[in-house]
DNA sequence: TCCTTTCATCGATAACCGTCTATGCATTGA
DNA sequence: TCAATGCATAGACGGTTATCGATGAAAGGA
């Protein structure tokens, strides 16, 4: 916490009420700015959207390469961001990968928007 | 949409069931995108906090360069960053500018967000 | 009129990101 | 044992981004 103390239209050059400052929310701004680079991204988004609507919740890489239209190198770069992100996890079966959503992940994100959205009035 | 058909199961070599394609959220995809890009950086997540903790919901960008200890172009550049995403308004008022979130458009971001949380199963 | 303050833009630089090809490893079926 | 498939990594490339200092415009006070 900074000092809101004093100062308040003593000079009239000065712009506005200080500000709480940022601190409240340092570490959480470095926590939740990977996540949303994770999600900052028409194709992991599509992947996202993806997995949610698999008939199972779940999918292998492979079946994402042809409806992404990208090589599978590159399907599987962005598979590792969104695993590295904690918002989706793989698990080896025989010769496949199959992935599925985390959905908390996606919960916590919400639930961290949610402050902002209080109108301070 | 795509066939869902028959295959299933047919070849013991093919992983698994198809995908309903991606295209559900192609469109939203690259409309979401770039809001979620504006946010997901911690300078830009700790202005959204700061306008979201400020007295009146609003700050001028003076206000913001030394808490973020960054200069003022820098902040300059951030600010121009949320607006264009629809993030943060700014209205010139003297000689200032004083921002304010647009809540709704974090809102809009919760709800998208949403339908990949409803749990596949 | 001149100086100060707030803000935006420009140009430069260093770091990062998305995509590809090439390659190697593990698993499976012939 | 060999060939094919799914996946991950390495390296290269072009484009984007975050930051800075310098500069200029608009507004207001002396």
């Amino acid at each position: 916490m900074v000092d809101m103390s004093a100062n308040v239209n003593e000079r009239m050059d000065y712009c506005c009420t200080p500000l709480f400052d940022g601190e409240i929310d340092d570490r959480s701004a470095t926590e939740m700015a990977p996540v949303l680079s994770a999600l900052a991204d028409p194709v992991r988004l599509r992947i996202v959207s993806m997995l949610a609507a698999a008939p199972n919740g779940r999918a292998c890489g492979c079946d994402l390469e042809s409806p992404l239209g990208l090589t599978q190198p590159t399907v599987s770069h962005h598979l590792k961001i969104l695993r590295e992100a904690g918002l989706i996890v793989g698990t080896k079966e025989g010769r496949w990968v199959h992935y599925r959503l985390v959905p908390e992940r996606l919960e916590e994100l919400r639930e961290a928007l949610a402050p902002a959205m209080a109108q301070p009035v």
